[in-house]
DNA sequence: AAAACAAGTTTCAAAATAAGACTAGGTTAT
DNA sequence: ATAACCTAGTCTTATTTTGAAACTTGTTTT
């Protein structure tokens, strides 16, 4: 009875979530990208247990979204930090965000706010967008299962 | 030793996951956004353990992401389906779609797309763009933390 | 040299998950 | 009308995952 796994699925957004669909995962990935990389500043940060951090710090560099590589400060320790294809979780991250931000507040609460480092403006909305640049909704879009070969 | 929960967090992304980031959330809102709203629906497509999506359904549906309705069929059961809050999750979903398709295939490797229902064409990238229209990576953008008066 | 820190591992208890049997209404076929 | 089947669950049990805290080993700081 181990935790159903979807690293077979035909679709890909099964298969992300084998990746990183569990608990932590994309907390620490959202730390990654705010440039935590060492297990201890993970630890303090998120307030996990070690056990539960090492295990998914494996997890993580196993499925090659993080490497490990010699700390940067000079130090015998090492760090954790994204790879290409984990720094490409940056919209994933982003669209929780903007969804939270959306849903989960109260309108006189305070949050942490995403900018761009050049302007210090908030970030615009991340949407997706048709050929002919228009905003895409759930409706406009539909799946298509494997191709017609096969089944 | 519950299960940590961060429906407090300051940050949004952690929020958010504290609604939708266990296990199966997202991919029974992969299934609402496909259209699927009956439980056995739900429980055949995604093989959960029918205690699990029991348990699921009504936490979604108490985070208001999903509610309840009388069957569009006229018989006398109910559906599931997502609201306003809950089909602001597609984003979300894209995103991790995307991010499969590019990392988690094998070249020679089907899987299924998300086209546009209008032209059938595959959609395009999800991107965050810049007030100039800039894409913006991960590097483009910093958290602000909670505004000054507060620490 | 001693104290403190880093990055874990180990142990144990509690909670989450999976699988399958069981159930009570609702629907369909005969 | 009734038997057979479907829908949407609940219950039980076994296993896995998670969390908390103590313990360890090597590294760095004082």
């Amino acid at each position: 009875m181990k935790r159903k796994n979807f690293s077979g699925a035909e679709c890909p957004v099964a298969r992300s979530l084998d990746v990183i669909g569990d608990w932590w995962s994309l907390l620490i990935i959202r730390d990654a990208l705010d440039g935590i990389n060492r297990f201890s500043a993970f630890q303090k940060n998120l307030g996990i247990a070690r056990s539960m951090l090492t295990a998914r710090l494996q997890d993580l560099v196993d499925h090659g979204v993080l490497e490990t590589a010699p700390a940067s400060d000079g130090t015998a320790y090492q760090e954790y930090v994204l790879t290409e294809m984990g720094r490409g979780l940056f919209p994933v991250i982003v669209a929780l965000r903007q969804w939270g931000e959306d849903n989960l507040y109260q309108p006189d609460e305070q949050h942490s706010i995403l900018v761009e480092t050049q302007t210090g403006e908030p970030v615009t909305r991340l949407e997706l967008r048709s050929r002919e640049n228009q905003v895409l909704e759930w409706q406009d879009t539909k799946v298509r299962k494997l191709s017609p070969d096969e089944k």
